[in-house]
DNA sequence: CTGAAAGCGCTTACAG
DNA sequence: CTGAAAGCGCTTACAG
């Protein structure tokens, strides 16, 4: 055919290009090929003529111009913080079940990473240039301040924030609870001295977990023991480290029934220090996680641990980023936050048991 | 001159705002604020004043109306599949080195996800619709003709791809070498009876490592026994399953000195069925693993593994990815295949040691 | 049912 | 050094 100019064979064909080779106008083309009232618009056998231009010059529209026409670029943001260039696990089930529900709803997804939610909030506003037409933020944890740098113009919904982000939706999980329902769970099955290695004190999530924590013992009428309420980081290398100095200052001393860690990357940790000094799990003394990650499948033994929905969280995230979307479209958002709390639950594994006959104590290195 | 409109208050700020502000064309505001000669072009005194107009507007380029003009999203695709709706360590890994290198480069990454390459491939060419620069397959099983699918205008980068896609680069890493060493070094142990549970034979993947395991063998001297060749699927329940069919049905044979996985998550659920049969890893025998995924760091005892470099096949992805869509753009793009391979190195961790003593039997149940 | 017009916000030549 | 013009590919009113 005599319609393939040299330029245009690099060149994707556009709505114009197709026009003209079905004899009609752009418009006709674009309202058959993406316009929404498609059917009713066009005459079948004209409709079928611009099916067959563009099947031919495989017309696929362009999704800039269709931005910039719409103002809606069918792709939502999702930021997450990078620690140490790594992104944690946390993360990663999250992130799962976004793409999942992104490419559910035809929505692409793209990922700005920071290095510090603190540090890097003022990238935040960038983000929202028009590339994206919602933004999903996980585990934030910026000041107030920061917060009012978010521009009102696109929606944003935030999973686990520290402190709610307004104007939007916040998505949480009951921790507290959880935390409750696992130290209870290891009370009911004979322990008494149980050790809380927590997450950064001061950190909302972390806090809960201690709460939950405290407010079991104290059903069951367990004295809280200081001593065994241990701040650690929420990673493997810091559940080790703070496992580890644990065991060197209280060496001789009673070692505990049983360790609940603030997440399951901190039970990692602390079993691979078991591990090291020849201690069993569960025969010795039970250790269980919080969150259910992947990882807590691959240990062995195979953790116990409490459940957060984070797959069916970042579902929601981006269910809940459509509808503020169309809302914000439609001039029905409303500008209040909303608040979300998913339920725990106890995911009992291989790492608990009862506890040892006899007390034992910690070995001495 | 009625310059803030009602509708105003709701919109983002634009070049022509900002130009109206400072008393300057738009285009003088592009320059400034925007372009890549901008010094050279505007009088410093013009220039400030530009500043300091998109300042108090709070000035944001629109990514879709720049991408139109330009030609180039600042953008990269990546594509992968999703297994069972779970996207694997591997996928993780490497897509954490994109996101940093992406970052770096001032560039967005999105996400496609696929189920199955081969079903899926004619969305390929719709990712390519002026929304990304490049794209990134990240292990592909594409048939040649799934390949041609591949629109020529956008570079495309390979991971492992089963087999090399045609006019782009392919990244691979040296497979083969890597399991010879891992069974050199274990032969060199003292092992004679290694066993290798592969991923599904006819991938490139799976077989190059059964090719290194029988070299291995053969420079050693070892007779390869067919029974100790078991195939897999790449993942932790596949490796569990023909781990526990094997034991069943050799139940009172000799149990293997060493087990090669051909990769991390089937040597965790070959590590998972022995720890069910009270065997014990290195003492009983050694359980060996490939990729250095985040999992071989979180099994206890920790995998010994052959190490791919995927985080920094991520990086380079990425970087040859944007030197491609360079390329392209002076119209200097090579359009033949590039072969990258990347070396792989033993890791040593805790889950191999020396062969017990005397033969161990495989357990009945 | 269909097309001509205007506009989305930005750029890149091109004049002055 | 700076601005008027045209264009990127698509849409949404608006006429016919």
């Amino acid at each position: 055919m005599s319609t393939h100019l040299k330029k245009k064979s690099h060149r994707a064909a556009t709505l114009a290009d197709v026009g003209r080779e079905a004899g009609v106008s752009a418009m006709a083309a674009s309202a058959v090929l993406n316009g929404a009232r498609t059917s009713s618009r066009t005459a079948p056998e004209t409709r079928e003529r611009i099916l067959q231009a563009a099947e031919k010059l495989r017309y696929r529209p362009n999704a800039a111009a269709r931005a910039l026409a719409d103002r809606c670029m069918n792709t939502l943001g999702v930021a997450a913080v990078f620690i140490g260039n790594e992104l944690n696990q946390y993360f990663l089930e999250v992130f799962n079940g976004v793409v999942e529900a992104a490419a559910k709803h035809d929505q692409n997804t793209t990922v700005f990473t920071l290095h510090d939610w603190e540090k890097d909030a003022e990238r935040l506003p960038g983000f929202c240039d028009g590339r994206i037409d919602g933004l999903i933020l996980i585990g934030p944890t910026l000041s107030r301040e920061s917060l009012s740098l978010l521009p009102d113009h696109t929606p944003c919904v935030a999973l686990h924030s520290n402190i709610p982000v307004p104007k939007s939706v916040n998505l949480e999980t009951d921790e507290e609870h959880g935390a409750f329902e696992m130290v209870t769970h290891l009370i009911k099955a004979g322990h008494r001295r149980i050790m809380h290695l927590s997450g950064p004190r001061g950190l909302t999530g972390a806090e809960r977990r201690v709460e939950g924590y405290r407010r079991a013992l104290s059903a069951a009428r367990i004295k809280f023991d200081p001593t065994l309420l241990i701040e650690a980081g929420f990673s493997e290398d810091c559940g080790a480290r703070a496992m580890n100095d644990f065991m060197k200052r209280s060496s001789g001393r009673l070692l505990p029934q049983a360790i609940f860690c603030a997440n399951d990357a901190i039970a990692i940790g602390c079993l691979e220090i078991l591990s090291h000094v020849g201690l069993k799990v569960p025969t010795d003394l039970s250790v269980v996680g919080f969150d259910d990650t992947l990882a807590a499948r691959t240990t062995i033994p195979q953790l116990t641990t409490v459940r957060q929905p984070l797959r069916a969280m970042g579902v929601k995230a981006v269910e809940m980023t459509l509808e503020r979307i169309k809302a914000m479209r439609d001039g029905t958002i409303e500008r209040t936050a909303k608040n979300v709390i998913l339920p725990t639950q106890l995911v009992i594994r291989a790492s608990d048991g009862p506890p040892p006959p006899q007390d034992l104590m910690i070995p001495s290195r």
